[in-house]
DNA sequence: CTGAAAGCGCTAACAT
DNA sequence: ATGTTAGCGCTTTCAG
């Protein structure tokens, strides 16, 4: 009469809680407190139970359980892009490993770093997959998000500073810019060639260029706006037509300060390319230590933005926002340090690897 | 009396199949049966089902389908690193879109190219929370795998050819090899340093090395053992280390083949280093194509391996492999591009970007 | 072509 | 401290 049917799916022949029960001799509520050590069960009963645990090697079916507590064991990692730019893949390695760590799967969307990417990730589809998201802001403002309050468990990363009450953890972009800033002029150089995106457009522009504004100040040397460019997508073309274009456009500078290592290292290619001396002529620096960094010609100057660190607080941050929807939303900022190799002061990589 | 217990997890709010088979006046059968496209129903019925799902913004609640199903809607992807050689995250990127066009997720696993990593993930306690597995296998052999009969659902990705009737999806490796021989001895490069693995122990590492033994026989050249060297890990510090040894061993090489492009990244560095022109008195080849070999200097002539190409037949044969698991093995080959830029040819790189 | 109902494995409220 | 049991949302057999 009944309805059987019982699904050969990929688990077919998995040990249950009710055979570990049966095997250990108490109910499966026992077993269940066991595993999840939850409750109070006599260390007798607990070592029979465990015992039978091991014979009959049981892993619990993480859909019964999901379906049961309302969750997925799922997160969202939403990032620009993955292969590009060196930076977001060594941080998706990390976030997985940080989120493995802690029995949650990543599940990785890209954007594109654009609005509708951005919002596709914070409230498609998808979403209803995962039990919270790390979202990495480039283009969204304020408004996008204070129109779909309340929001589902959300992390915001990196350089945007979205309000509306949101945790975010943060890489001190402003500090960034100005250690790089504060440095180049340190070197005497005074024409410095900002590579980054559109201040009016994204924010992370904008405080880059704030910090390095500061820098210059601080250091009592005028900020020539035509030493501003947008470069568009941040990786190795764009910085390489950037430069290409500066020069044709004729302008004139002694450094570069890239918005990310990436457009730097299509900057330092560039200027090879057009047979300016590096560091001589021109210094080059970027931001976020990727570990081509150290391999090119000369090595490149950075920023460490201590990725382990912002994955690690990252996950964290959404694991107890999971926990607990309504505690205060937490900002949390990191600070990175200054690496200086060849490409701003020649005869710094004779230490490098 | 009953235990109720409403789960309020991440869910909360979301419309079930029964508020769907409510809203449009049928049974839940008719509604699963219309978002799953199975069955016949009548168009009416069809139309007023899916104006009901829209309108409820209905979701199917993926883990008590997969409870039911008895799968899980995950697959696991096995790499030695994420992080290092470019080759990896460009490729699981790719995989990751492949898998999500076919509403899969994938869990990133990395082995760090140890045959312990590599058993972790073939039956590890992970293995259980996957459908089936792309595994990279680098270091694993005919034995261990044998010895692991039946396995779930497998796919083999990479070099590694194992036998034990497992579906592969392969880049042929004697070919790329060969490829990059062929063209370096055409530029009448004589003494060519082969950076790669351990051939006794990496089977990798031997088929490479077959097509360049291969290539050099072709060409009626000797095969000189003093000039192939095992580079440990296959990232840019190897192929920088080894260059430096090969050198202060007293090597003479006119030539640098790398088994991948990190290695052949982290080789011009150290030729760079020592004063050796490129590719005047040294060419250098790696195999690859990441986006890097575009933005080294000189640019690195390489072997594009198709990633787009593995990565989407690797999900579609393993997608097959999980819907019929009897069906026998499948062996895909992959064939491979020589780019030739500048570190091989000089003047070469006048046309890239 | 549609409806009723069992039950996937687990958690937790309730009972003992 | 341990047992019993309802039910999470879905798929699917069986009946109509």
């Amino acid at each position: 009469m009944t309805a059987r049917s019982r699904p050969e799916g990929a688990r077919a022949g998995q040990a249950t809680l009710h055979d570990v029960a049966r095997l250990a001799g108490v109910s499966i509520k026992t077993v269940s407190e066991v595993v999840n050590r939850t409750g109070r069960v006599t260390p007798a009963t607990t070592a029979r139970v465990e015992s039978a645990v091991a014979a009959l090697a049981y892993q619990p079916n993480l859909s019964a359980r999901r379906l049961r507590r309302g969750t997925t064991g799922v997160i969202g990692l939403a990032v620009p892009e993955l292969s590009m730019s060196g930076y977001f893949n060594e941080l998706s390695a990390l976030i997985v490993r940080a989120a493995a760590a802690r029995g949650l799967t990543v599940l990785i969307e890209q954007t594109d770093g654009t609005r509708e990417g951005e919002l596709r990730a914070l409230s498609g589809p998808r979403r209803s997959v995962m039990d919270g998201l790390l979202l990495n802001a480039t283009a969204l403002d304020e408004q996008d998000l204070a129109d779909r309050l309340p929001l589902p468990p959300t992390v915001v990363l990196g350089e945007r500073r979205l309000g509306a009450g949101l945790d975010h953890v943060t890489f001190r972009n402003e500090e960034a810019a100005r250690l790089v800033a504060e440095h180049l002029v340190g070197l005497g150089r005074r024409r410095i060639l900002v590579l980054g995106g559109d201040p009016t457009t994204s924010a992370s522009a904008a405080r880059r260029l704030d910090g390095h504004r500061a820098a210059l100040e601080a250091a009592g040397l005028p900020f020539d706006p035509e030493l501003v460019r947008d470069v568009g997508l941040w990786d190795h073309d764009a910085g390489h037509a950037a430069v290409v274009r500066a020069r044709r456009d004729g302008l004139r500078f002694d450094a570069v300060a890239a918005v990310n290592d990436s457009i730097a290292i299509g900057a330092l290619r560039a200027l090879h390319d057009e047979g300016v001396a590096v560091p001589d002529e021109v210094a080059v620096a970027g931001i976020d230590d990727i570990v081509d960094a150290r391999f090119t010609f000369p090595r490149l100057t950075t920023v460490d933005p201590r990725r382990d660190e912002l994955a690690e607080r990252a996950v964290r941050a959404l694991t107890e926002r999971i926990a607990d929807p309504t505690r205060p939303a937490v900002v949390q900022e990191i600070e990175g340090y200054l690496r200086v190799r060849g490409s701003t002061l020649a005869g710094a990589d004779r230490r490098d690897p």
